[in-house]
DNA sequence: ACACTTATAGTCTTTTTGACTATTACTTGT
DNA sequence: ACAAGTAATAGTCAAAAAGACTATAAGTGT
């Protein structure tokens, strides 16, 4: 009874990354129906284990990537979205710095790789669905709550938050205005310290203040964009 | 193959209704484990069908309501949430006027009922838990998009819709500044009629403007309350 | 010392809130 | 007929936020 799967479920990941820009990680099937192809990391749900805790199990397995907080997206459900046989999906999805991660093939993943957005291969079965899906949640998400404090270095320029806001978004924001909204949330403490080795003006290192950053995420944060 | 159910996945509906106050609509179980409690609509999915397609027979099936546009809410998954054995059951749900809808316990129910969204009876499984899910989802819902056309009368007044603002929220707003908002969208079109039958100064009827409520829909529509 | 790049400060105008007050229209009880 | 009650609707005013800018500062590299 216990490790036996359920057939007819599984879950697939989306894993958003960024530095510089947003990606995607993606796994290349070593076997199965699209062995070969590349696509969203997922895999089967045992008797024993939640949706939440199967994502994980299965995310580490295919990628090495252990610990991320996986967010449920939606069950994908259409008749037809396997050929073969009758499988819904659970997806779900997350947003990482992905230099954090060394990600390395695992089980029966033959590789593993992380793609810029703009750059994607063909996905199999409804993995680009899932993906718009997930990237749509994600912007979403982002004007609603801050952005995390696991997606920039420790200390961070203000340009660096608007630049990872502007590709999530997708848009261009006024730099001033930028920074007049983010320094009147009072989200971010000034470090006191510049970057150093620019070819131009050092901007100042900020951090993250971890009480309002807690308490933003749980109360009101609109972001108009 | 056909008509075969997937023994391990369900589906639960979470019907909001308005008419007043907010309502959830409950059946009560004629057989299985939990004969005779209350618990909302749900049932086994098919193979031959879509989650979408069987949130709508089940509640069809359990209530006599057709043709909703049922929003998924999410798959919950933990291990025990079903007694006998591992059930994933998908969630999904839905805000009417219930004044609309003639609910009638077929199949499975024995009986289906309204109850007010403050006093529901003991729920069993993780229903509790999908609820109040649902309930949160819909507030946040009612913030981000403007309030369906069908839950008032075609003609209705600014105060009947602040109502229902403040019924799902659970707030209370001023009336003056209510009205400037909603008048400011120009989602509302002024009728040139009053109501009668009130013992009181008549008030304006207004009807949704249907283009300007699907560019809502689509574009920006925040509620900061 | 000048060009170039990015940071940062500041201005000004328009919109949007929030908290009110005032007035109007109609009904009902006396 | 008049007052009291109740809800509709109009309007005010100050504070806050958004948007579109301009100006200046602080570095580099030549």
């Amino acid at each position: 009874m216990e490790q036996q799967i359920m057939d007819d479920l599984s879950i697939d990941c989306v894993i958003f990354g960024f530095t510089d820009e947003l990606k995607v990680l993606l796994v290349k099937h070593a076997e199965g129906i699209s062995k070969g192809k590349w696509a969203l990391p997922g895999g089967w749900i045992t008797y024993d284990e939640s949706l939440d805790q199967a994502a994980n199990r299965i995310l580490n397995l295919l990628t090495g990537v252990d610990n991320l907080f996986l967010e449920q997206l939606k069950a994908f459900g259409s008749v037809e979205r396997f050929p073969s046989k009758r499988v819904v999906t659970v997806a779900y999805y997350t947003l990482i710095r992905d230099s954090d991660y060394d990600v390395v093939a695992g089980f029966t993943a033959s590789d593993a790789q992380w793609f810029s957005i703009n750059d994607i291969p063909d996905l199999p079965y409804d993995h680009q669905e899932i993906l718009q899906y997930a990237w749509d949640q994600l912007k979403h998400k982002v004007k609603q709550e801050p952005i995390g404090f696991n997606l920039l270095p420790k200390k961070f320029t203000l340009l660096q938050l608007q630049n990872l806001y502007e590709s999530i978004l997708q848009i261009k924001l006024d730099k001033p205005n930028f920074r007049r909204k983010m320094l009147g949330m009072k989200l971010l403490i000034d470090c006191d310290e510049k970057q150093d080795n620019v070819s131009h003006r050092a901007a100042k290192l900020y951090r993250f203040n971890e009480e309002v950053y807690q308490s933003l995420k749980e109360h009101k944060f609109v972001l108009d964009w």
